[in-house]
Order: structure tokens, then sequence, then C-alpha cells
DNA sequence: TGAGTTATTATGCGACCGTATAATATTGTT
DNA sequence: AACAATATTATACGGTCGCATAATAACTCA
């Protein structure tokens, strides 16, 4: 028997990294953390299980790196839109509000994630770090969005009620963002958001909404 | 060689049954389904693993059930508060409110549970149906109780803006409720319920907190 | 009390798990 | 063109998975 060994291509450790980074999350968000073997996780990435072992010292390894770059990019894809010029305060924190509750961060995908990594961020103490570290970044991002912009208002904003008003708001995204994220046919276009705006505009009192920017 | 066989008790059906759903949840809820195995399960419960068979034809099985049972009872949670009477209907939306928000629903077995049964909501069709069901009677009695609420107020409710305004009060709820469970040490007693309250409250238009009850 | 029912335990099977290690193909260097 | 380095494949091992089946203990009732 002639032992035809499969053909290759040598690939970069970059590049191999981020193939089986990729398949692990991808497999995590679709099918939880029981689908995601070592053998179809490197059968996603096409390469032979092997190879994992190559790159990262155990599964847990790997795992954890994906939990980390899947974090990093969430985060970044919602801050990303904090970049551009606004034309008010408010505006500024209407468009973090909106850019929270529009794809790509409302994704099925990432509820399933989500899921699939928290009884690991409950366990593993690498991730719990992880986790712990990226909420708080938001939320503290987030509240000083809304203190900056009820000075701007001339509202008063005392810290006891701006980290209740941070609370309430990151809830109330937290919230539209799951049930918009796992139930993606039961909101018209756009609507996610504006119930967004309406209701941390609400919260903080101040009109959010297009006509009030 | 004297095979010394354990001694034990024959049960009830039900009684075993209970013990091992009762199994299975908390083992969903701590561990996620990696920790949910047959033996696991029935070592937990307190039997030997081929009694599974015995009661459920397979585990998918014993998951549905568990499935069934655990959102069953948190919605009869929610809802037994509405047995009792009310000043109000504000009062009596406040109270259905403040008990998604107070433990025994808020509490951090539950959202494991909500992530371990995650994937499998998406793929098993038996459980898309029980969580599509569960989550409409939720919503819809909320909805319910937010139009009497308009009403009596001689506030406005047309049945386009009681939708939404059942989905947004559902999003901070849901919202709430999640980060109340995740991070039980995040907020002081009471904290939740009352961002609750004044969420949904400046969300409908109506105050809800204790002095407007 | 003894036979029948069935709840329960015990054991085995094939498949897959994560990990370890050896064999080999691919590439860059001289 | 031969060699060194290493990326990649291939195979093996002990353990656990869900499931099937046989043996046995516990209870019911005539």
């Amino acid at each position: 028997m002639p032992q035809t060994r499969k053909k290759h291509q040598r690939q970069t450790p970059g590049f191999r990294r981020q193939a089986l980074i990729d398949a692990t999350l991808n497999l995590l968000a679709e099918g939880g953390p029981e689908v995601a073997t070592v053998r179809v996780i490197a059968k996603k990435a096409g390469v032979t299980q092997g190879l994992i072992r190559h790159y990262f010292s155990t599964k847990d390894d790997l795992i954890a790196a994906a939990y980390e770059q899947h974090m990093t990019q969430m985060t970044e894809a919602t801050s990303a839109v904090l970049e551009q010029p606004f034309r008010s305060h408010s505006a500024r924190l209407a468009g973090f509000v909106t850019a929270a509750l529009t794809p790509p961060v409302v994704d099925l995908r990432n509820v399933g994630l989500w899921a699939g990594f928290l009884h690991m961020t409950q366990t593993d103490s690498r991730m719990q770090r992880v986790h712990a570290r990226t909420y708080r970044a938001f939320r503290d991002r987030l509240e000083r969005l809304i203190v900056v912009a009820l000075k701007a208002a001339d509202l008063p904003h005392d810290p006891q009620m701006s980290r209740r008003f941070a609370i309430a708001c990151n809830g109330v995204i937290d919230g539209l963002w799951l049930e918009g994220s796992a139930l993606p046919d039961g909101f018209e276009r756009d609507e996610l958001s504006e119930i967004g705006l309406q209701s941390v505009g609400a919260i903080i009192g101040l009109n959010l909404n297009k006509t009030g920017i």
C-alpha cells in the first residue's frame, strides 16, 4: 500500500492560528461547546487535528485565545463609530447606542458565542478576567458619554445618578441586543435601535431620536 | 467473589423522573452541556445510569423534559404575583416587573440554564416550540398589563404603540434580569427592580415607583 | 408465603474525546 | 543539489460518551 499522504502548503503561523480561531468561534456560535471538538475545529480550519497542538499547547488555550479575540472585536465594532465627528454630545451618545443595536454587533452568532462562553467565564480565571475587563470598559464608556451629554444639556449629573443611569442604559442595550439578536425576525428595520434610543433617552431625560439630534 | 450489589429502595416513577430532571437542571446550570452527561446526571440523582433509559427513551428526551419544566416554572414564578389584589392597574404592572427582577427569578442559576439551553433551542424543533411559546406568553402578558395601566391613566394606547412598548419593556426587563443575575454583586438590594420600574415607567410614560402607586 | 411484575443495578459495545508522539512533506539556505 | 528546520500529517492511547441488554433486587398481591 502506497501511503498516500495528504498534500499541503506551508502557511505562516499567523495564518493558521487565525484559521483555527475562526473555526473555533464559528463552531461555538453555531453548535455550542459540545460541537467544538478538536477534530471538528481542525477539519473546519482545513488542517488535521495534530496541528492544533502545534500552535496551542492545549484546547483550553485555543478557546481562551478565541474568546479574547471575540470580545475585543465586539468592543471595537461598537466603539469604532465614536471616531467620526458628531454635531453634538447627544448625537455622539445616540451614535454609540445605535451602533450597539445594529449589525454586525446585533447578530445571532454573537448570542451563540455569548451563551457558549458563559460557563467558561464562570470557571476559568483567565476568561473571568477578560470578561470583567471588557464589560466594565463598555459600561464606563457609556457612562462617560451620558455624563458629557447631560452636562451639555445643563442637566444634573452627580456621580451616583450617573452610575445608575449607566447601569440602566446598559441593561436596556443588553436586553435589546439579546432580543434583537436571538429573534432577528421579531423587529423591523431600525426598529431595535429606535426603541433603544427612545428608552435610553427616557431614562436619562434627553431626546436622542433623530429629530432631537 | 460475592457480587455485592448496591442496595436500593423502589421509588415512584414520578419521584425518579423528578430527581433526574432536577439533577439535569442543576448540572446544566452550573457546568453547561458538557458537564451534563448521563453518568453524572444519574450519580447526582442518586441512581445508576441505566435508570435514565428506563424513564426516558433518550438523553434528548430528558433534556427536553427538563427544559419544559424549567420554562414553565420561570413563567409561573413571575406571574404568581398577579394573583394577589392590587390597589391600581399601575401597581399591578409594577408588581409584575418587580417579580421579574427579584429572586428567585433573578438568579445566576437561571442565566446558566438560559445559556446552556440556547443552542438546543436553535436546533431541536421541540425546544424551539417551547421557547417560542413561553417567550410570547410572557410578552403578551406584559403588553396586556401595559395597555390596562395606560387606559386607567387616560393615556393613548393604540395597538402599534402598545406592541412597541411591550417589546421595549421586555428588553429592559430581560437586560436587567441578565445583568442582575450574572453580576449578583453589581447591584444593591432592590436596586435592580427600582431601575426596572423607573425605566419601564419612563418608556410608557407612567410613574411606577412606590410613591406613584 | 410464593409467584409475578418491574424498578434498579451491572456490564459491555462502538464511537468519539483530548492528548502525545512518530513519520513525512514543504520550504529556505548554502 | 544536498541539508537543516519545522510545518503538517498520521497514528496510537487511555478515558468517557450515549446506548443496549442481561442479571437481580424490591415490591404487590393472590
